[in-house]
DNA sequence: CGATCTTACGGGATTCGTAAACATA
DNA sequence: TATGTTTACGAATCCCGTAAGATCG
């Protein structure tokens, strides 16, 4: 038994019309061929549907009950294939996207806007976790998009650069430091350091760094939020350094950001992303979004607007 | 977007097997027909349902979410069909017929065992009416089938004869008049004459062919259920006259029949449709089972067992 | 006789299968 | 290299539209 959409429609179509000939112009079909459609349907089916003489037509009580299941068949059938065309034209679909709290808090919110203008009908949802949960959650399909530093090479996963993100020095406001376009880190550690917990993925990196260059890093104050070391040396308990992606935040609360060489310290962050398992439409538009916005220059004027060059 | 179902199969054969060549026994087709008719559905649909290289095979994003959609509408359409086609198969529908109380009572029971033995799955339903209701019920489409008296020449109706029903004396038991074979009215209302009440329309049809021949009808009892004229007719309260339909039931209640003559009163009873509404095959079924009855010798054979030539 | 559905038939598009090319592990 | 998918191409099929035929009111 093969009956195509056609026939189907061609059915509802005359017995809504109640008749061939208006019916033709629904189903773009000449009479004649309306006519073998509704024929082929009918023996397949095994039994009249129409009852027709040339000057009347009816349903016959098999159709009168097929009717409406004809309808409906066609109406969910329209809807489906709707549905997965929209996802495909953008105009529908969801993406889950993670990203690292640093960037979550300051480039995402613009990232996610200009998503939006484009693509208004599809669903985001933002996870705002640490780094390392960024890598996991792409690993095990939690989201499709994740924002986060280099994990390295992977055999399961695909990192796809977007910036380079130096460590900058926080500075409390009228630190005589501030004077200077960059310091060294030997320059800020004479000050209190404000550090992040031990565990922190960034706090290690720094600690590693200093290291090869022979520099002992003697910490007065820990936080494991990159947050509250703006709040602190705002207020003058010491200085910090942060990722350049925080340096309107630090602002905001009231800290100065100044470049931060010997050594410089610098980490990729970029998108990351299963291998192997194709992006959907949605999330394909996503990266496409965060790659146009330039972070890397987004950044450095960002940072220039408050002093870092 | 002309999306035909044979694509949808692929589709689903293609995902569920994760291969193209696997799938081709599932949808009858040679590989190449198999892979060009997915390549259609995806352009037609707006992007890629399927990832493949040579060696491995998974659903895009899109692919996954439609799956089950694509799955449900196949079930659906199936079904759909499926029923339909059973409908003409006389393995589903359903039916409704009226019969006058008389048939309903006496007749109507074995037709209906009959017809269940033949389409066990048909659902039938019966409406036990008066003969004027039956009429009705037919004409405003209640039900496709009556059975009930010829209701004349008709617009919109159709009558096919099924038997003639004579009208035969009932009497009591060890009446004299039953020692005769057959009885003139003349002879019987000698008697007592229990008749149905007058809006009936047997009553109508008795008073009206006695006048003809000149012969008037003293009522002694009157009831309005031929059941009752039995039982009265049974206890030795008088004589009447039924349908020859109810002769066995009668019997039944005691009380014995003869053939009634002079005249000899009897009308058409038959099968009422709708003219111009096509009958289902479950009803066009249910009247051939009803015309293979052969009521007419039936009920004569009846009539032969207890006495009435 | 006129309106409407059905049948007949030729042309065109679609789709199929075989065979060859191509791509990946 | 071997397996599995895609492309190429000739052939068969299916489907459509025009024209003629049939039927009912």
């Amino acid at each position: 038994m093969n009956i195509t959409v056609k026939q189907l429609r061609a059915f509802v179509a005359v017995a809504k019309t109640q008749s061939f000939t208006e019916a033709c112009a629904a189903v773009h079909l000449s009479q004649p061929a309306l006519s073998i459609a509704i024929k082929n349907l009918e023996e397949e089916i095994g039994g009249n549907l129409l009852v027709r003489t040339t000057r009347t037509l009816s349903l016959s009580p098999e159709g009168e009950a097929f009717l409406p299941t004809a309808q409906r068949l066609l109406a969910d059938w329209d809807n489906a294939l709707e549905e997965v065309h929209n996802r495909f034209a953008l105009r529908r679909g969801k993406v889950a996207i993670a990203a690292m709290p640093s960037f979550a808090l300051n480039q995402l919110p613009l990232a996610m806007l200009r998503y939006r203008e484009k693509y208004p009908q599809i669903n985001v949802t933002v996870h705002d976790v640490l780094a390392e949960d960024v890598v996991e959650m792409v690993r095990n399909g939690r989201v499709e998009v994740g924002v986060s530093f280099d994990p390295g090479e992977s055999e399961d996963l695909l990192f796809e650069p977007l910036f380079q993100d130096r460590l900058v020095a926080v500075l409390p406001v009228e630190h005589p430091l501030l004077q200077h376009d960059s310091i060294s880190w030997r320059q800020l550690l004479e000050g209190d350091f404000i550090a992040l917990q031990r565990p922190s993925n960034l706090r290690l990196l720094i600690e590693q760094q200093l290291e090869e260059q022979g520099i002992s890093l003697a910490v007065e104050f820990e936080t494991h939020q990159l947050a509250t070391i703006g709040r602190m040396a705002a207020t003058g308990l010491g200085v910090g350094a942060v990722p350049s992606l925080c340096i309107r935040q630090m602002r905001e609360m009231g800290a100065h950001c100044r470049t931060l060489v010997e050594p410089e310290i610098s980490r990729q962050v970029g998108v990351i992303t299963r291998r192997r398992y194709p992006l959907s439409m949605a999330a394909q538009a996503m990266v496409q979004v965060l790659r146009d916005m330039s972070l890397q220059e987004l950044i450095a004027r960002e940072g220039q607007a408050v002093g870092v060059v």
